[in-house]
DNA sequence: ACCTGAACACCGTTCAAGT
DNA sequence: ACCTGAACACCGTTCAAGT
């Protein structure tokens, strides 16, 4: 009764360009959840949701992927993998980085801190951050741990962050988000400055 | 059939204290819901799991909590109740703090950060945090920031550290869980100086 | 005040079978 | 190579009704 009539729009999946409708990569998987997510949000990504976006049966996507956590580290990758992919800059430039990362998908933050507790997905974010600090003269094992700091506090603030847009544009608050942004930036940078700064204290010492 | 006969060691709660059986309070909702997340982890918490403990009908938990979401805001709350309650000493001593009440009770970072990033659950850490801050002479909106960035921190941390935990019972891993400990020690104590001596440099501009 | 019974509207995952 | 169909074993939540 339903699907196969409408090959090109196929239910919330726009294709833009050409392509066959049938036979699905896990490229196509991925990108729809990637969707489904920025559109509606982690708690309306569920398995059934994107069969239906992808006009397949829920089964059809275990070909893919055989679960859904590590459908969510592939996500998490490709959020992550948005980070400038050139050469290493500095620290607070990296972490400015990763977080432009995050806030360019709804909830992104959540999927990768998940991704990231359950021990999945690269180590882009964390190695980039890593060899920021290695360029300032610090040994492995410091790059190593001011990483992870940095890398907790920016998945937590970006977390909080993304999580006020929910109450947001449910309507709770009636801030300006120009204005909230803003000041999100400071906090940000507050955080981050706190952390770099406690790095160059131990570098003199 | 089943539920009534032993009124004093009701499936999964173990009372041990003479008690009437029926008739059970939030308190005694939270308590249970407690246990199971300790004995069995977060993912094993459900709603339904919860009631068969209480040996109650799922429906009747709505009539202590209105949804899941309230539940687990007053686990996290009891949580982080766990910190020293005395009057507020140092930020390293508060944060330290912070990191034992959360590993007393198995999965207890992702609850609290859960809580925390829908807004839900008191303000008690970052309270303490930040007045262990003041107490350093900063003013109350760095302190906040500040406190904000030792929680992300510890938060981030705990929730990884308890994930290896997981993974270490389930057997992956073969090594000993003493010197795992140690080391997680060693690299908290260093991203919690981190942001200490950021603290400090700032102090003395 | 506290709970039951029954339902509603969902989940993730498996697996034999189809093309 | 990729998917269907059907099932399994669950979820959180609501609500009228019971005591």
């Amino acid at each position: 009764m339903e699907g196969l009539l409408n090959g090109v729009h196929l239910n919330g999946v726009h294709y833009t360009h050409t392509m066959a409708s049938r036979g699905h990569s896990a490229d196509d998987v991925a990108r729809a959840a990637l969707r489904i997510l920025d559109d509606h949000g982690l708690p309306d990504l569920t398995m059934r949701r994107l069969a239906t976006a992808l006009d397949v049966q829920p089964s059809a996507l275990y070909w893919h992927f055989p679960n859904k956590q590590t459908l969510l580290a592939e996500l998490s990758n490709r959020i992550v993998g948005r980070m400038a992919s050139g050469p290493v800059s500095d620290l607070s430039h990296e972490a400015r980085s990763l977080r432009d990362a995050l806030l360019a998908y709804r909830d992104a933050a959540e999927v990768v801190s998940s991704t990231l507790a359950m021990g999945l997905g690269s180590s882009l974010a964390r190695d980039r951050l890593a060899e920021a600090v290695t360029a300032q003269g610090f040994d492995a094992d410091t790059a190593r741990r001011a990483a992870t700091t940095v890398l907790h506090f920016v998945l937590g603030f970006v977390w909080h962050e993304q999580q006020r847009f929910h109450y947001d544009s449910a309507g709770v608050r009636g801030v300006d988000s120009g204005i909230a942004g803003a000041l999100a930036d400071d906090d940000f940078a507050f955080g981050l400055d706190l952390i770099a700064q406690g790095l160059r204290a131990r570098g003199r010492v």
